[in-house]
DNA sequence: ATATACTATATGCAAGTTACACATAGAGGT
DNA sequence: ACCTCTATGTGTAACTTGCATATAGTATAT
């Protein structure tokens, strides 16, 4: 990071920044963005997971593709080529079954945890 | 962990133990811990650490001193040596006002989360 | 006496993660 | 020739973490 210090939105208010980026959930907001939207590459993905991302901080574009990689190594995800553009080949990646599957795990998880957050929140406030 | 691969629920449900244990949030539970309670030392933390845990995920030891440390580094906490009693010695921390407001900025970080991974969740179960 | 169980704190390390920098390359405009 | 935008990745030092290990005081049983 170096964690701790937040360069972007300064010591001032409390931000997301100092999490590592697992924290930020790429992970699950790719594979909802797939199921939402479709096929996608890393370069259209990167602002849309920047808008639909779960905390504040940035994704790093790094971190997207090590992302991407690390689904379609688990099988989440399948990839081919795009050439058929003008510019760079893309690299096009598509949901499966099994990633639909983890999505819905993922869902599980994050209401679990948006509960005990909740929880934990009005505990705060109490005292 | 090593991640994705649980040893503690198995395969067949998710869990949060691919985790890392940022993801934890040891931190901010181990700062109202401290409010609620009161000074305490991290073999007595550990059990109340894990009835309180935001996740699932059973809180490590190793994880629960390291934080304490970094809490007093960073003067979010005061130590101290407590001998009174009998059996090896307790490194005993208290909370200082500056973890009080920590403990608020990590309550006002929670609720935007826990308030995103609800629309997360309301946004997979609308596809 | 000695074994073992419980309380209590802490470090060592291999494996994994990440923020930032860097490398590569196609296409279009000036 | 040079710059800009699109597009995909890798390299690496610093950091994190799961698990094992080290240390030590006290109590109870054998």
């Amino acid at each position: 990071m170096p964690r701790g210090l937040c360069h972007r939105h300064g010591a001032d208010r409390p931000c997301t920044c100092a999490m590592g980026n697992l924290y930020r959930f790429v992970e699950p907001v790719v594979l909802l963005l797939l199921k939402k939207h479709g096929p996608s590459y890393g370069y259209e993905l990167i602002s849309a997971l920047n808008d639909h991302a779960l905390t504040d901080a940035r994704i790093e574009r790094a971190a997207l593709y090590r992302t991407l990689k690390q689904l379609e190594d688990n099988g989440y995800v399948v990839s081919e080529w795009d050439v058929s553009g003008s510019g760079p080949a893309r690299h096009v990646y598509r949901l499966t079954d099994s990633g639909e599957k983890h999505l819905l795990e993922w869902s599980i998880v994050l209401e679990k945890l948006s509960q005990a957050m909740s929880n934990f929140v009005s505990d705060v406030k109490a005292q």
